[in-house]
DNA sequence: GTAAATTTGCAACTAAGTTGCATTTGAGTA
DNA sequence: TACTCAAATGCAACTTAGTTGCAAATTTAC
């Protein structure tokens, strides 16, 4: 882990206002490194390498970085939910990438779809979400 | 539980080739009856009102229906799976909409994406899933 | 009506994620 | 630097959707 995700993570972790514990930087940090989506297991075999940290904890760390929008939670065919950094401030029309094969996930750049498939009458529209899948470089 | 709705799915269980069971048949017949997608556990719920079926042979059905084609499966943040009767062929670009105060799953219109959001190198597309979030008639 | 394969029911299991609570720790203050 | 206390952590126990193995029941072809 080069040094510069360790502190780039610090200051994001900072930056909310909240405590910056050793867990959330470790964490942040784990996912600033990665190109892909990662679940809570990817990110504890990654993270216990060294030290040890409690898997509570983790889905607590996790939950705490989503809530304050440092990573967004991708949930998945096989009810696993995925975590990513926020690289920019993410639109309302999100894309991910799901490989059928190794299901890593990955995300695209954000998209416009016009018109919306129609809602029936009285729904209120917040938010899309596409997933595109099929097979990612290394599985064809 | 209009007869039509058995007799409907009756047939369907037939045309597939493989077994018309009790279970199967009744089980299709409570989807075709449904305009929301439904969970296992409703689905169970409906189904054990006046005899009982046990919860290992519904996820049986269930992935049975879905491998058949008669049915399609869609995954929640919830984790949960969510299964809907198939009344046209679905296309590769399918559509649901998700209310985020109910979680109640209703399936949109078949779009179409122009550009598609592109893809890194070397990756090949297979189908898109859109799940548009927002809140339904009743929850507004 | 009988036989053979498919389907069902039951019990036990897996795995992701959650809850409650006692202990530890970060960071502001003296 | 030590002190304080709310916030964060670790641990054990729990919840829930979904899966597996196997013996018993059912469907369908003959």
């Amino acid at each position: 882990m080069p040094n510069n995700f360790l502190e780039k993570a610090r200051e994001l972790v900072r930056h909310t206002g909240d405590r910056a514990t050793h867990h959330r930087i470790r964490t942040l940090a784990t996912l600033l490194a990665e190109q892909h989506a990662l679940t809570h297991r990817e990110i504890e075999e990654r993270l216990n390498v060294k030290e040890q940290l409690d898997r509570v904890t983790l889905y607590r760390v996790l939950e705490w970085m989503s809530k304050k929008n440092l990573v967004h939670k991708i949930a998945g065919d096989d009810r696993v939910w995925r975590f990513r950094v926020n690289t920019e401030l993410h639109s309302h029309q999100h894309a991910h990438f799901v490989c059928t094969r190794c299901t890593k996930v990955t995300c695209l750049a954000d998209f416009k779809i016009k018109p919306l498939p129609s809602l029936p009458i009285g729904y209120l529209f917040h938010e899309t979400e596409l997933t595109v899948k099929g097979l990612c470089a290394e599985c064809i």
